[in-house]
DNA sequence: ACGGCGC
């Protein structure tokens, strides 16, 4: 199976897991792994079966198609949906509907040169197309949290990955090396932060975060919408609430604009006085 | 517990 070459030890078998995720439709089990080594990230989702097991490998940049496609699928009327290709660096995935005496199934093949082509299967469902549409919700999760959500076991220092450098055959050619942009954990956390058990709403990623000032509660939560993600800010305090949507796009300027507040006022800040003070310099790059 | 795909 996992032929690779110069005795590295296995395709992406020593890549970081960001993620996992798996979803049960009727009787399959699918594995969702977002997976990050040197030359980038990648979703791997993998179909098992009792007998059978079939991965594709999508790049990083494509989890927002997978996800818009499965909406096509799950959102279109029947008789109006149509195969679809998808290309992605050296890939192409097909999808296709199919019919037969077991229902409804979407094929996802994907085609690339270096590998034979792999198929998963995802059945419909039996109502609403609701394993195609518990499928999309996955792909909308693992959209969502990747990027923002730095996980702890991603390295700060990279020295460590850099010397995995080409290790993984599981990654297509024409990666995006992706991850120097993105804050850090440290970046996003706050000081008394407390973890706050899942409110409201869907879409929401188990980031929800509090923090509290005075008499009033701060809720930050990563959603989305049809026009994007977003962090919303809560003010709380009583019965009320007043958000702010704050496109990702304009995260880290916020971000900025907050570190140049507490830079300007950081002496007359409670507990920010001596060793406690905690600049926040933006991020470089 | 399915079963599609494609060889």
């Amino acid at each position: 199976m996992e032929g690779n070459s110069g005795g590295t030890g296995g395709g992406g078998g020593n890549d970081v897991e960001l993620l996992c995720k798996t979803l049960q439709v009727e009787h399959k089990l699918f594995y969702f792994d977002l997976k990050e080594n040197p030359r980038g990230r990648y979703l791997k989702i993998s179909e098992k079966t009792s007998a059978t097991r079939s991965t594709i490998i999508v790049p990083f940049d494509g989890i927002s198609w997978f996800l818009d496609l499965f909406n096509y699928y799950v959102n279109s009327d029947k008789q109006d949906v149509f195969s679809k290709e998808l290309q992605l660096d050296s890939k192409v995935f097909y999808f296709d509907v199919g019919e037969n005496r077991r229902g409804r199934f979407l094929k996802v093949s994907e085609a690339s040169v270096s590998r034979n082509r792999s198929t998963i299967i995802v059945p419909a469902g039996s109502a609403r197309d609701e394993g195609w549409a518990a499928f999309r919700n996955i792909l909308a999760e693992i959209n969502e949290a990747s990027r923002l959500f730095i996980l702890p076991n991603q390295q700060q220092n990279s020295e460590a990955s850099e010397r995995l450098v080409g290790l993984s055959d599981d990654v297509g050619a024409g990666f995006i090396s992706g991850h120097s942009s993105q804050p850090t954990a440290s970046d996003l956390t706050v000081d008394r932060t407390i973890d706050l058990p899942p409110p409201d709403e869907i879409g929401n990623l188990g980031v929800s975060k509090v923090i509290r000032a005075d008499q009033k509660r701060f809720f930050f939560d990563l959603g989305s919408n049809n026009r994007g993600h977003f962090l919303r800010i809560s003010e709380v305090a009583g019965s009320d609430r007043s958000s702010i949507i704050l496109p990702l796009s304009g995260l880290k300027q916020f971000y900025e604009m907050v570190g140049h507040f507490v830079e300007i006022t950081k002496d007359r800040i409670e507990g920010m006085a001596g060793a406690n003070v905690r600049t926040v310099d933006p991020p470089q790059r």
